[in-house]
DNA sequence: AGCTGTGGCAGGGAGG
DNA sequence: CCTCCCTGCCAC
């Protein structure tokens, strides 16, 4: 057990199919036989066998821990995947996949399932065939796990499409977009190839089998691109098939296999048609970015321009061309647009090289593909390291417990108002320490293994971080980029323990331990606020392991804060360290979870859905933000400005449609939608009705920009949406009325800092007499009555 | 086909 | 008007 992490490493153990009576999951032992692991009767039973495709019975043993009599208690293996044989033969790189084809051919084994088997039948309903076929359906089923390499010796390629577009035809729906024409196809690699494959010269027929061939010849491990699911694969697929093309871009000249799939990304999800390549791995960086996204909240666009230009690798020479113009600029400048399609390829190999890292050293840990690894949630990945382990010991596994989890985070806001100096302070990886600390396991961890992957996960983590840290020194740049992602991997792992507690399917879940690091936690916030206090800070903002406090006024200097942090940090229970986190000038403290810092270099951060919302108009955001910058510089007569400044642009019709429209993300299908209005399951709603009088084109998981048309401040708008496109800059139809409704809605959040009748001079447009900031003042600070202060405050 | 958690705020439809 | 409830988005 001490080299849990290790063992995992070394073995490969692939999971199997989700039936009655069958394999659960194996080891590859050795070059020649795996262990199987399948259940029967409630068991969990394994057998040693040849390699795959023959397997033959020997001596069956019984995991242990299981009792026949008491089947609530222990539940086997829950199952991934669609096929287990495919799973079966996977191999820990390419050329040991090659070992195993060469020893079949070598042992002339003629026999094997087929493709289409369902798999569970018994063996007597087997499918079996001769020669060749053998050896197509391994290569069929074929993957690689690239144990033990690095990231940068796997060879990835990139790929980007580009069509030709005919105004008018896509927004017919979703039938007519593979009516196009593909005229490029650009294609670059790790190891230095870019190449454009264009149809100028060409027909499209050509360029298409000069794309397959291109791809055979370079024979790469993985296949990449922004949105590579939903668009470009299933175009070329579509094009090759109506120019009778075979689209064998596999390994050994196989074709793709596609099944719908989906994927979550916290609250949303997307379904897509996921390819499975024979031997290859696809990965679509527009995963890669949503799922960064979830943690880091801080794209505003999940395209890949927008995604190259915030991450800072978009080259300052790059080509733009607008998606409508893709057409013209082909018929007028088509270097032009080839230029443009080599940086996109280009830019989704950094975007890759940068986000990619993690999956594939989390890969090396898993029984899953690296490209399964890409797609799959935390949890999973957290079930599969314990299974992986159980199954090793050869222990049963226990059943999800049902129940759900009661506490969270403890969140308090003290003061609000405009503040200043501010310290930030926060505990490092609250969860998990309290999770080492406290021995936090679920009861139905029979092994104890939770604390032991916790431990050697967190172990392994911070000597990563040392191997970077020597590698940079060395100026190793690549050895140190390929630890800090393998320490990134280990870090994902590692804050995702705790959420799996609470997870419901889990079947190592244990809600009570969940809440009881959530109630530790609460407490340590508590400790925290006390020792703050009692060295004369003026608490102002607690959530759930951040604290955001006034010091003390001997304390001015970065260094004097430093050493408060310390000092408190010093008063924690054992294995609670409290960081210092910065230092800010001042803050607009508004609500609970939604503040304004400002630094020292007098840059403002907004943080909060109230203050800075992706669904909420530009116009408003804008708005919100100046005004906090103004009432930061304490310039009244600025808000007021800035107010009739944005009252005239609404009532001028002077903004842009980009700044008055609003976007939501469609969340399940308009279908599913219908269903529950008609159901009386959920009321009506803005976007859903456009997209349905729109008449299809769109899904799930897509963005929809609209706007407000129509005239008059009715009470509901449901049918007053347009969508963005619609929109006309010399006939502007935008309501007016509900525009400026929506400005008063956000001067709101203007109204705690002024007295009521200060707020309404301020914002209102009474012409009567000239505006003067005469008289006003700022209300700077406010102590937050909470229900619970408020209780302690009648005691006093 | 696969799935990490709670806490908090805003907006809008539905119905009294 | 108001409250209730649902959805969407965000902090941690």
């Amino acid at each position: 057990m001490d080299n849990l992490i290790h063992d995992i490493l070394d073995n490969d153990l692939l999971f199997g199919k989700d039936k009655e009576e069958l394999i659960v999951g194996a080891y590859q032992l050795s070059d020649t036989h795996i262990r199987l692991f399948f259940r029967r009767e409630g068991s969990v039973l394994y057998r040693d066998d040849p390699f795959y495709p023959f397997f033959f019975l020997s001596e069956e043993t019984v995991l242990s821990g299981f009792v026949p009599e008491d089947k609530k208690k222990f539940w086997l293996v829950r199952l991934q995947g669609n096929n287990f044989y495919q799973y079966l033969a996977i191999f820990s790189s390419w050329k040991t996949f090659r070992a195993g084809l060469d020893f079949i051919n070598a042992k002339k084994i003629t026999t094997a399932r087929m493709p289409g088997d369902s798999g569970h039948e018994d063996e007597s309903s087997l499918t079996y065939s001769k020669g060749d076929a053998v050896t197509q359906y391994f290569l069929q089923t074929g993957k690689t796990l690239f144990k033990g390499m690095l990231f940068d010796d796997v060879h990835r390629l990139q790929l980007d499409i580009e069509t030709y577009y005919k105004p008018g035809r896509r927004d017919q729906g979703k039938n007519e977009r593979f009516s196009d024409e593909i005229i490029i196809v650009s294609l670059s690699d790790n190891r230095g190839m870019e190449v454009v494959i264009h149809s100028r010269n060409c027909s499209e027929k050509e360029l298409l089998e000069r794309v397959v061939e291109t791809i055979s010849r370079m024979d790469p491990d993985v296949i990449e691109g922004h949105n590579i699911f939903s668009f470009d694969l299933p175009y070329l697929q579509r094009r090759c098939d109506q120019h009778g093309v075979s689209f064998s871009i596999g390994r050994d000249g196989l074709v793709p296999k596609t099944y719908p799939s989906s994927i979550r990304f916290a609250e949303r999800s997307l379904d897509f048609t996921f390819f499975d390549i024979p031997g290859r791995h696809v990965v679509d960086t527009l995963f890669l970015v949503q799922s960064y996204d979830v943690s880091k909240r801080s794209l505003q666009s999940y395209g890949l321009k927008a995604v190259a230009k915030h991450f800072g690798f978009a080259s300052p020479h790059r080509t733009y061309i607008d998606y409508e113009d893709i057409a013209s600029t082909w018929d007028t400048d088509h270097e032009k647009l080839l230029a443009y399609a080599l940086d996109d390829v280009i830019e989704t190999r950094e975007l890759s090289g940068m986000l990619s890292g993690s999956n594939f050293y989390t890969a090396q840990m898993l029984p899953y593909t690296y490209a399964m690894t890409s797609r799959l949630g935390p949890a999973a990945k957290i079930e599969a390291l314990f299974v992986r382990e159980y199954l090793r010991q050869k222990h049963s596994l226990p059943k999800p417990s049902s129940g759900q989890q009661y506490m969270g985070g403890y969140t308090e806001v003290f003061l609000k108002g405009i503040l200043g100096p501010v310290v930030y302070a926060d505990v490092e990886s609250l969860y998990p320490s309290i999770m080492l600390s406290y021995d936090v396991c679920p009861k139905s961890d029979a092994l104890r293994v939770f604390p032991v992957v916790l431990r050697d996960l967190r172990d392994l983590r911070f000597k990563a971080k040392h191997l970077v840290t020597e590698y940079r020194n060395g100026k190793n740049t690549a050895l140190a980029d390929n630890f800090d992602a393998m320490q990134g991997s280990f870090k994902i792992l590692i804050n995702a323990m705790y959420g799996y507690l609470g997870f419901q399917g889990g079947i190592f879940n244990d809600f009570s331990e969940a809440d009881r690091v959530t109630s530790t936690g609460q407490s340590i916030a508590r400790k925290m606020i006390a020792e703050f206090e009692s060295r004369g800070c003026r608490v102002i903002e607690v959530d759930t392991d951040g604290i955001l406090f006034i010091p003390p006024p001997g304390v001015t200097t970065e260094e004097d804060e430093r050493k408060l942090v310390n000092e408190v940090s010093g008063r924690m229970p054992d294995g609670i360290n409290i960081g210092f986190d910065g230092r800010f000038r001042k803050m607009i403290s508004y609500l609970k979870k939604n503040y304004a810092l400002l630094d020292y270099n007098n840059r403002m951060t907004v943080k909060g859905s109230s203050l800075s919302s992706r669904s909420n108009e530009k116009f408003g955001r804008d708005f919100i933000r100046k005004g906090f910058e103004t009432l930061l510089a304490e310039n009244i007569a600025g808000l007021h400005d800035l107010f009739m400044d944005y009252r005239r642009k609404i009532m001028d019709h002077e903004l842009d449609i980009a700044e008055f429209s609003r976007s939501e993300t469609l969340k399940s299908t308009p279908e599913q939608y219908l269903e529950d209005v008609r159901a009386g399951r959920r009321a009506k709603s803005i976007t859903y009705e456009l997209v349905l009088r729109a008449g299809g084109g769109f899904s799930k998981g897509d963005r929809i920009t609209y706007y407000i048309s129509g005239s008059g401040a009715s009470s509901s708008f449901f049918d007053k949406g347009r969508l963005a496109s619609e929109w006309n800059r010399s006939k502007p139809d935008e309501n007016t009325a509900f525009y400026l409704k929506r400005l008063d809605e956000h001067c709101q959040k203007f109204l705690p800092f002024f007295k009521p009748q200060d707020f309404s001079t301020i914002f209102s447009a009474d012409t009567l007499f000239a505006f003067s900031p005469e008289g006003i003042e700022i209300i700077r600070e406010t102590r937050n009555i909470s229900p619970e202060t408020a209780g302690n405050n009648d005691i006093l």
